[in-house]
DNA sequence: CCCCGTCATGAAACCGCTTACACCGTGCTG
DNA sequence: CAGCACGGTGTAAGCGGTTTCATGACGGGG
């Protein structure tokens, strides 16, 4: 069929084993062969056949990735963070996904091995300790990218933005903006990982700033903008003194709180201040823009992909290495500064 | 290293062949080996190694996707649908980013053709003439989705949705609601593909619905949110007579077009009425929300997807087919009607 | 009763590459 | 000058499947 590498080696009447050596550079071959190889190579356009390499190898070019929803904007983010150093490194990203099922991530997992991938990154996935362990059992070393393993216990290597201090520097802006009523829009209870870290940063920089923050001002959202609007609703029946400022959780959180106060007649930022986080696209599209924290997802992407390839050449399945990226409170639009102004 | 075909042969009591025809259900084998082979397969976790298969068989149970950028929803959304049905068959899905450089998309395409995937899907790639010889060169069968070669002849199979009929439908749309002065932002001029049969249909709906249209209502974007903004701009400033609604051939681009606006003290719908095109996220997240076009690229995708195996099943590269995917539109609260209100 | 076709099975070749090992020539050391 | 280390090269043995082909058992038709 397609050119191999005895056609090669028979061309510059040289063995395979050097047509190969050549090709790898493992090892030493005179120039003069060297050129002659490469010659050849070029001029039929030969590519070795990767599935013979695999087999010999027993190593693929291949990373995998799996996330739960890839048309996740803070995920597609991170996974051309991920594609681009990989590409660079010459390894194909092949990303999975796993609509958050836990049977589906675990079958892909194992098709993944089936397919010798040389390591893979999990995107945003939510993983509670007893899967880390069956992981580590993988023939691959796995980082974890955007979320942490649940528990404290770090074993998984991982990248991350610092969910509590973003929090506290979300809640210090709206503070040094004058507000002192807060409501907070978090992720769902069960969210074990980003979800309760970020309800302690709010929690500590409440304390720390000494604001009085009811409990009624604490809603929990699923991330999803409908969510963010019924979290407004929430926070105005069950509140006759209501928040000055409300911190979502996510950009999309907080669109759908700007769109639930307008429905309460409410408009943003003159009655109320509403900040984002992540600081996607959408923070920007939106009428006012919003104020939110950036989160750097194409770096934490092509980070956490570096440290990938960190544990594949020293051949460590993990280090339990913990890596932050740092993040940025952005000011736009929708939050008000209510100490300078008139009301 | 791990169980091969081997082990689990030897444990049997059968041969390799028979435990691969087992597996593979290429030939009849009794009932009573096959339990036993099954059952060993069972018990030691065989999973066979995709290398060896491929090398044998050369195929591969991957098929590649190309696309621009992977952060465009309406590319996400195309992808998932492809995902979907892959995972039912059973294969795995490349995806590749190309970032629009035909360059790499080259080498993209080499690098699938080097792991021997069994299709490849190109999804949103402006791809000309030549290229298209060039791709039918290739050892796999290519399909396009959501975006169709750019000369008429069509060699490529294609899942598209009907772009000339898309716009006349968003024009009658604007039409019906009492508006015949209407702007078109379009998409680049060098967009010979889905970009000048929008500007067709623009045409066509304009003409036989016997609207006068000055050139100066129809300008060119990017289809970024920035160059929505910057089209509003232009159609505003050279023209004396504004038009009552714009059309914009993206949602992100009719949402610069109303952040534009406002920015010209024309508030949407009051002022000026506004439609968009795909019905992404987005247009529901805006205020106000967006009357757009609803193409639905999870549809295209899966149905991308399986025009992509039934070629592999005939074993044929291209057949020349074109399946058109139906669109709707949407009416939201960017669109006023501006026939039966008062002024 | 014999011949032949059919079916189930196993032995072994093969897919294309890597790499351990053998081999050879060269230059250096003792 | 013998012996040895070493760099460059080729031979061939895998890697783990699939598949061709040979073999043997069995059943039915003449």
């Amino acid at each position: 069929m397609s050119v191999t590498i005895d056609d090669i080696a028979k061309e510059a009447k040289v063995s395979t084993a050097t047509v190969s050596r050549v090709i790898n550079g493992s090892k030493a071959v005179s120039p003069e062969l060297t050129r002659r190889v490469l010659e050849v190579i070029e001029r039929k356009r030969f590519k070795p056949n990767s599935f013979a390499r695999g087999l010999a190898t027993d190593k693929s070019s291949i990373i995998g990735v799996i996330v739960a929803d890839i048309s996740n904007p803070v995920i597609s983010t991170t996974i051309k963070g991920i594609n681009h150093v990989a590409q660079q490194k010459g390894y194909t990203v092949l990303v999975c996904e796993s609509d958050g099922d836990g049977r589906k991530e675990q079958m892909l997992l194992e098709r993944l091995e089936e397919q010798k991938a040389s390591g893979v990154i999990l995107a945003g996935m939510n993983v509670d300790h007893s899967r880390v362990e069956k992981m580590l059992d993988m023939d691959f070393p796995i980082v974890m990218v955007t979320q942490q393993s649940s528990d404290g216990c770090i074993t998984i290597n991982t990248v991350i933005h610092d969910n509590i201090q973003a929090i506290i520097d979300a809640v210090s802006f709206l503070y040094d903006n004058g507000h002192t009523r807060i409501g907070f829009i978090c992720g769902p209870e069960n969210d074990y990982s980003s979800g309760i870290r970020r309800l302690e940063g709010f929690r500590m920089a409440a304390d720390s700033l000494g604001l009085d923050i009811p409990s009624s001002y604490i809603v929990h959202g699923d991330f999803s903008y409908e969510s963010g609007r019924e979290c407004m609703t929430r926070i105005f029946e069950e509140n006759t003194r209501m928040p000055t400022a409300v911190l979502a959780c996510s950009d999309l959180m907080a669109a759908g709180a700007v769109s639930g106060a307008a429905s309460l007649g409410l408009s943003v930022p003159q009655d109320l201040s509403i900040m984002g986080f992540d600081d996607t696209d959408l923070a920007r599209y939106l009428n006012p823009s919003l104020s939110t924290v950036r989160i750097p997802y194409f770096e934490e992407g092509s980070k956490a992909a570096e440290e990938l390839f960190a544990l594949m050449e020293s051949g460590e399945k993990a280090t339990g290495k913990l890596v932050f990226i740092p993040h940025k409170v952005i000011r736009r639009f929708s939050v008000r500064n209510i100490k300078t102004h008139d009301s």
